[in-house]
DNA sequence: AGTAGATACATCGTCAGACGAGGTAACGTA
DNA sequence: TACGTTACCTCGTCTGACGATGTATCTACT
């Protein structure tokens, strides 16, 4: 993974939901849709996945079904629920704001006397 | 505050550093700096500021030097080397890759189905 | 048949960063 | 004298990311 953790922390909710917004899903294609579409640049760790798959349940922003494969291991599904699309888009709202925040923060905005 | 720390974190360094590539500061200083310079949607935690403060020193980042206020309490003033500026570029390519990705991941890009 | 690799889920313990709560100290001012 | 502001510092807690490890099923190769 190229990106860093402590850049991804506290965005990995957001990202499963943005994804679970767009069609129900189960963890490790979740995880493969990520690396895809990040051009293998970020990858959740499956520790990570799982967690918060727990914490988004709790919160009841998504909620899961067993899939009905006839063969091969076990999926477990996930789909979004009308709480989960909210806190999708107050995370996102926070986000862009938290962006612009730091963006101004290290944009220069040469206010200060500059000895 | 109003943005979430989970957020900030990871970022605080990179801000620090922003601020002293800039000009020379303190803590105290630092810390309104960022308040104002945020619209007051951003604070760092004072614990949270010379924890960063002494990673940056223990990375050299930076050094201090403390001032030599004939009144009030003594300042503890902080410089960017030349190693923190390298650092600081690095952070915020980083930075800006991680925006990218992020965006990238929650920004639809309808590239799959969508049953 | 046996072995390796991919698919798929799950948990435990560790680490690091943010922060709440607390402390020290000097100064101005009412 | 007591309070508010400036200024620095530390300890302990919480949370999220992750390394390590384990389970089970299927496919492919030997």
């Amino acid at each position: 993974m190229s990106i860093a953790s402590d850049l991804i922390r506290g965005n990995t909710d957001m990202i499963i939901l943005a994804h679970l917004s767009r069609q129900d899903s189960y963890g490790y294609e979740i995880n493969k849709m990520i690396q895809q579409a990040s051009g293998q640049r970020m990858e959740l760790k499956e520790a990570t996945l799982y967690g918060a798959f727990r914490r988004l349940e709790e919160a009841g922003s998504i909620l899961f079904y067993w899939g009905d494969e006839q063969t091969g291991a076990r999926r477990r599904y996930y789909r979004i629920t009308a709480a989960g699309r909210a806190a999708l888009e107050q995370s996102i709202k926070d986000w862009t704001e938290a962006k612009d925040i730091i963006d101004s923060l290290i944009g220069g905005k040469e206010n200060d006397r500059q000895d």
